[in-house]
DNA sequence: TTGTTTGCAAATCATTTGCAGTAAC
DNA sequence: GTTACTGCAAATGATTTGCAAACAA
């Protein structure tokens, strides 16, 4: 039996903000920032959207520093994160994302997505 | 000041069950099988001497399904991860690591690690 | 009308921390 | 002897869940 999904304002806003920023946020942030808009929307519901959107592949969700990450571009990209600033910066690159899905597949191996996280320090922070 | 490091036999005791295994366990399954070896070992000890390890350099933590997964393999390689059966299998192959690393020099990154996950399923898992 | 979604508050779960005693060096 | 490390218990912090009311279709 096929759920219908019904778009609430909730739901409109929380992606129409995600949208807007190309900066990562995390739940308790789009929270804050939507909340702006919608003062009385709360935090479970800006958890079960993001949930339910990742599910749908409308969005992704990284797992980064204890917490999850949000991003509405679901093209194939890495993301670089700074260690110093804790900054997320995209790298738009699709050759390694399909490169590490072709190799996976040697041990039988089916992948759908490719994750890539760099662990480094950012222009700003390498030049302090 | 540097601080000295001491070799205690909880600390020897977890990092020899995690070279043993390739099975990527969590802080909380570490703890369990250690457990057998040093019955009055306790999960904060766990949890202290994974977090000095990885940040050393000794293991990789990697934060995979709302947790934290250790791999006493700090080569290059990539994890697939079976969304179906939630295994974890490792891929040896250094030139998506060393590739990735090097693409994302372009912005002005300073590249020290790169982690690649792959989602899909498993060849078990396919052929169910 | 209907059944999905909401806001609220409480619950959960992994991880961290304070502290006094223990042990590695 | 010094001081990093331990076990314990309590604290933390992100995320999830139960429920009755609200609202999208």
């Amino acid at each position: 039996m096929v759920v219908k999904k019904r778009l609430t304002k909730q739901k409109r806003a929380i992606l129409s903000y995600l949208k807007s920023v190309h900066t990562h946020p995390s739940a308790e942030h789009i929270y804050s920032e939507v909340k702006k808009e919608l003062p009385l929307i709360s935090l479970a519901t800006v958890y079960r959207n993001l949930s339910q959107m990742a599910q749908d592949g409308h969005i992704l969700k990284l797992e980064l520093e204890g917490e999850y990450h949000f991003d509405a571009d679901v093209s194939l990209h890495q993301h670089c994160i700074c260690t110093k600033c804790k900054k997320i910066i995209d790298n738009h690159d699709s050759t390694i994302s399909i490169l590490a899905m072709q190799k996976s597949k040697i041990q039988g191996f089916h992948p759908t997505r490719a994750q890539v996280f760099l662990q480094g320090t950012c222009f700003e922070c390498s030049n302090n």
